[in-house]
RNA sequence: GCGCCUGUAGCUCAACGGGAUAGAGUAUCGGCCUUCUAAGCCGAGGGUUGAAGGUUCGAGUCCUUCCAGGCGCGCCA
């Protein structure tokens, strides 16, 4: 239940009543403790329009308010803050209800374009964080209950893909360099620099792939499958939920092409330009206040990825319905997808009501504030990121104690390394540029992913200690104490959280969210014995315990970041 | 030249349609393990939010100018 919103939309109903006009009640979580659990800042806004006193607004809104069985105590405070402390009874009712989320009342087909590599090289530290930021993204809104199409955007066409095919053709199918393919693609272009024969027969390779030649398709498809199933080695490593299902690469929209073009044409949009098609919009100026153009079609008849974006972005508004569609890259890209959006709803390719966002993202750095990249400055590759994460965190769970099994201790230090990983890039506003630094993310103390894993495991260990299950266990939660209560608030936060990631594509806001969970718990746990205590608290605090179990897994699990039972 | 983004504690980061005394972690210093995992908890110090104006009852957040850094601006994606 999102209480926030119930909240929101009770004393919303109030400030109508009162006012008479439309006034946002504004609530949000307390900004101290002592103005209670949550505060409404609306009577401030709406007084000064009204040029009434917003202390005396304030009081007849809680007066026409019906919060009966929610709030305990209302306050106003300040220039007009109206601050409300949850009752009891409430809490109680709202952690007694089994289902930790519910789903949104208005269920939306939701596209998320993210990942998005090109083939033709390995993955690398670039895709990083359109990953594994639209990973979690996606995965919030599904768990919301909404109709979230993944769609990975692939680089799958191309002539870098001649010179590819024609240099697989002569090592071999089975060439294992593929696994390194940024080598593979180097060792591809040298010969295609060197040697005119092998040149030819590139380019030759793809004058047929895209007159469609039978053979060149199936080759191209070969080389294809292999390059795609590196790709998927590396999503399962990182836990990522894309699958070959998802995958709709640029070649999936050649058919369409042409026809964009036409249509576009035909919308009155098109442009002749040095012999290139293009749209101007008068929006967009250039170099000396020139009308800036998007080229849909090269003067020598090829298309670019602008195209091919307006394809999918048709595709996606015909075919998967979509009531939103949410682009996870990298900041340099904003120019293109605000001139596509505008495009797009000016040729009614795609209709105003469907929401195109725009998810921009900041750089990925070094600790001296340089681009991240390897000693001899060339990109690193995801795989060997991932290998590095999981010697330190094997290195780390080693020295830590453990009479952990082999199973076992593999099993951590994997959801350690890859939690390590996601969870330094997630908890920051992806906005700004992003410092990847190994020793704070593995050094496991404050707000990294281990310190969530361990207040998991920590009641892990509770309860099998009780020879109990976190799982099952039920009762009624009755928070006696501060501690209590302050842990009962924040369980109740959750469903306002997800909702706020889902609307802003901000997992960090889910992160700051298990954050504060997590030390609450730690605070309660180190102050208020659980087994030990008597009978009636003993209940009410194993209860939770388990729900706070319970919204760590799930949250994390919106993460793509895993739990384990002991560590 | 025009445009977009960024600037918060030594370092890494929060601050959600402007809200109350700008919060965490880390590092530093000081406490807490015969008792549910010390990968933890408690406490201390640490700030002219790049600068200057402005709007407002109220500005890190909005407006103007400036400074610094990054990026983008026609046939790559």
């Amino acid at each position: 239940m999102n209480v926030r919103q119930l909240l929101d939309d009770r004393l919303g109903e109030a400030f109508e009543q009162v006012t008479k006009e439309c006034a946002p009640a504004l609530v949000s979580p307390a900004s101290r403790p002592e103005y209670g659990d949550y505060q409404a800042n609306g009577a401030m806004a709406v007084a000064k329009r009204l040029k009434t006193n917003p202390r005396k607004l304030a009081e007849d809104v809680v007066g026409a308010s019906d919060l009966t069985g929610i709030v305990a105590e209302t306050e106003i405070a300040g220039p007009g803050f109206i601050n409300l402390t949850l009752s009891q009874e409430f809490l109680k009712g709202t952690l007694a209800r089994a289902d930790l989320v519910t789903k949104v009342p208005r269920r939306e087909s939701i596209v998320i374009d993210y990942s998005s590599p090109n083939l033709a090289k390995t993955l690398h530290v670039g895709h990083l964080r359109s990953t594994i930021i639209g990973d979690a993204t996606a995965r919030t809104l599904e768990i919301l209950g909404h109709n979230v199409w993944r769609q990975n955007h692939i680089g799958d066409w191309g002539t870098p893909f001649g010179m590819l095919v024609t240099y697989l053709d002569e090592q071999g199918q089975s060439s294992d360099d593929l696994g390194n393919l940024d080598h593979f693609y180097a060792l591809a272009s040298e010969r295609f620099e060197k040697d005119p024969t092998f040149a030819k027969a590139a380019r030759k390779f793809v004058v047929d792939l895209q007159s469609g030649k039978e053979g060149a398709i199936t080759r191209w498809k070969q080389f294809i499958e292999l390059s795609t199933s590196h790709m998927q080695r590396i999503y399962e490593q990182l836990n990522i939920s894309l699958n070959p299902d998802h995958t709709r690469g640029e070649s999936a929209y050649n058919n369409d092409l042409a026809q964009v073009v036409t249509d576009l044409d035909e919308a009155g949009l098109l442009s002749l330009s040095d012999g290139a098609k293009c749209v101007f919009l008068k929006e967009f100026t250039g170099k000396e206040g020139k009308p800036l153009p998007m080229l849909v079609q090269k003067s020598d008849g090829g298309y670019l990825y602008h195209t091919t974006d307006l394809a999918a972005l048709r595709y996606r508004h015909k075919v998967l319905n979509a009531d939103r569609i949410l682009y996870f890259t990298d900041g340099r890209q904003n120019l293109h997808f605000r001139m596509l959006f505008a495009v797009a709803h000016a040729s009614e390719f795609v209709p105003k009501s469907t929401k195109l966002e725009h998810h921009p993202f900041g750089k990925l750095l070094d600790s001296n504030g340089r681009p991240f990249r390897s000693r001899d400055g060339s990109t690193i590759p995801l795989d060997h990121l991932v290998e590095e994460a999981f010697e330190r965190a094997r290195a780390i769970v080693q020295s830590k104690n453990s009479n952990l099994g082999d199973r076992e201790f593999d099993e951590v230090v994997r959801a350690i390394a890859i939690g390590a990983i996601k969870y330094a890039d997630l908890s920051k506003n992806r906005l700004h540029d992003y410092t990847f630094d190994w020793d704070s993310m593995l050094a496991f103390e404050g707000n990294t992913a281990p310190y969530l894993q361990y207040a998991f495991a920590r009641i892990q260990s509770l309860f099998s200690r009780g020879n109990l299950s976190s799982k099952s266990y039920r009762a009624d939660i009755v928070p006696e104490n501060e501690n209590e209560r302050n842990l009962a608030i924040q369980l109740c936060r959750f469903q306002e959280t997800l909702e706020l990631v889902g609307r802003e594509g901000m997992p960090h806001h889910l992160c700051a969210y298990l954050y504060e969970l997590t030390s609450r718990f730690m605070r309660f746990y180190e102050t208020c014995p659980v087994l030990d205590a008597p009978e009636k608290d003993r209940k009410s605090r194993l209860a939770l315990c388990a729900r706070t179990a319970k919204t760590l897994e799930t949250g994390l699990n919106c993460l793509g970041i895993a739990v384990v039972t002991r560590m």
